[in-house]
DNA sequence: TCTAAATTTCTGTGAATACTGAAATAACAG
DNA sequence: CTGTTATTTCAGTATTCACAGAAATTTAGA
């Protein structure tokens, strides 16, 4: 059991909510939330006795964390216990989870997007209107998937920079 | 009651989806999406059939919906019922959602772990570490709201040509 | 001011989800 | 091979959330 300071509780609960307002599950997000706080890598009892949830919940939450990719196994000598251990790289956890949501979400959307269209387009019963719509948003998801699909290339410290230049982007690039 | 055809059935149905995966009650995205597909303005009884939910959750789904700023009562002549039209501008409406969830859940959120920080710095049991990661996971939050204020105000157009570039900004820029 | 329509509020119910604890399985040391 | 520890699976329970329907309130025309 970890003993944890007023801080870190704050912030491990204010993560929890975080995670509920986006789709994911408060426990998965505290889990999450009390492994980036920790400086060592963490078993699963720890984890269990520190949050006090139960044994099975933390299994099933470090699996789910791990199938996003940002919690490792790690291992710890003289010890067969499986010991957890989060990215630290804020940025590159971010690129992560958007990569997955991205895999996820968005791009089944896409595919559901032009299905759609397609059905609507060849349909006995026309509706322009809806044509009309899914085109729309259709072309809202390919322009900033394939946005996010460009930039998570960048580097951070290019993202930084250009986040610094603000408006004087637009004229640089020359979109008046 | 509208008579949906199976297009727009399914683009409901996965709107649905897509809302809980985000956070978002399933009906508030259905109504969101049938309003949104649908050329003309609706009033509460026509949703209410057409979705087959009760009146009341209509209600509070469109009360949610208005608060969020994507949909809008109008007023049809002749007619003392209230009509609801969604926001058509899928940028516009994304912009409008992303500006939300920024001032519900991101500004909160970076208030939190400055607050967190403060306390971190100067509290008698001293954590370097929670100090370190507190203070990344700042800058992340602190960069990104940022960046998100001046890219807002980009107009679609910009946006647009902007994701065209591709990894050909970065030179542009001169971020080698 | 009265009545009827429209809308919202409220409370109980149902469904979905999260969670626990026990049992089963797997991994390992002796 | 055997006993022990670690981990996962699973079935039942609890909690949360969404929802329906009734009751209350508001609105506006007569």
């Amino acid at each position: 059991m970890i003993p944890l300071t007023d801080v870190q509780k704050k912030f491990i609960l204010h993560w929890g909510e975080m995670g509920t307002r986006w789709g994911i599950n408060r426990t998965v997000a505290q889990i999450h939330a009390l492994l980036y706080i920790t400086p060592r890598a963490l078993n699963a009892e720890e984890i269990t006795d520190t949050l006090s949830v139960a044994r099975s919940n933390v299994s099933n939450s470090l699996r789910e964390l791990q199938s996003w990719g940002i919690v490792k196994v790690v291992h710890v000598l003289g010890d067969r216990r499986d010991h957890f251990e989060s990215m630290k790289d804020v940025w590159e956890m971010f690129r992560v989870i958007m990569d997955e949501r991205k895999r996820r979400e968005m791009d089944p959307t896409l595919a559901l997007l032009r299905e759609c269209r397609a059905e609507a387009e060849t349909a006995k019963d026309k509706d322009p209107y809806a044509v009309e719509r899914l085109k729309e948003m259709e072309s809202f998801f390919e322009t900033t998937t394939s946005w996010y699909t460009q930039l998570r290339k960048w580097p951070t410290k290019a993202i930084v920079k250009f986040v610094k230049l603000g408006d004087k982007a637009i004229k640089l690039l020359g979109f008046g």
